[in-house]
DNA sequence: TCAACATATGAACAAATGTACAGATAATGG
DNA sequence: CCATTATCTGTACATTTGTTCATATGTTGA
């Protein structure tokens, strides 16, 4: 696997201000494939909702318990309720978990079971960077 | 394994300073299923590193390609090389990444599948979510 | 309607984070 | 050894982000 394209020097081609590339196959292949802006921002949105503590404990909690309210989310992982309400109104808003009225309460709970099989993958990944 | 049941109403018991719980049946059920602190801390520091653009990109582009040297990962992500240089560094700190150097260049690629997978499941929830 | 309760919202502040610039390190070829 | 190339590192700055306090909304029961 040498590869290493002759194309004597790909000049400051495509739209890049002052970027060489040394491959420029794998270059153009990769710009190619890639992700489409608005996918790229959704994704991260995703992963940085998800990159908090407090955020991922209560996504856990409603992962094991099914749904809470928001009293008893603050009572698990342990931090002011108010705290928590924020916390879930970016999940909510995020479409990550869906809320419930009963009585003074709002039970909160995860929206589909696309988030439980992505902590679980990463759980995986986890594991075996351990080793 | 207590786990205290009963309900009625469970003063501010616990260890908390004034959580008081509705349902101490999913509060005591979540605590003790609650994932430990440390893999709390790894996991939303993995997240916490996907969620960002331009990592995000870097690793596809990986993931499309197998391994890259820095100078076409800028070009790729159309970024300063030296800001490509500094989010490899964090993955690459993370485990995330490797590097192989061959002569000036350091080539980047994934460690494990592991990476991939947790992109395709992040695809898949949001395909789901768009609908 | 009023008081008590559960939760939401707004704003302010401290901490974390991404980015850019300058200089440092490492390797190649002459 | 020197110049060049490829990448790294340190630092400073602007932005983002999580947390907290105070206040608002909405619900129940008397």
């Amino acid at each position: 696997m040498t590869v290493t394209v002759d194309l004597g020097h790909v000049g400051g081609g495509d739209d890049a201000c002052s970027v060489r590339s040394v491959d420029a196959h794998k270059v153009a292949a990769a710009k190619a494939r890639a992700i489409a802006p608005e996918d790229v921002e959704r994704i991260t949105d995703l992963f940085r909702l998800v990159g908090e503590p407090t955020r991922v404990r209560l996504l856990y909690a409603l992962v094991e318990t099914g749904e809470m309210c928001v009293c008893d989310l603050a009572a698990v992982v342990d931090a002011p309720e108010t705290s928590v309400s924020h916390a879930l109104r970016l999940l909510r808003m995020a479409g990550i978990v869906r809320t419930r009225r009963d009585g003074r309460m709002i039970y909160y709970s995860l929206t589909d079971a696309h988030v439980r099989l992505l902590l679980d993958v990463t759980a995986e990944h986890l594991r075996h960077t351990v080793d």
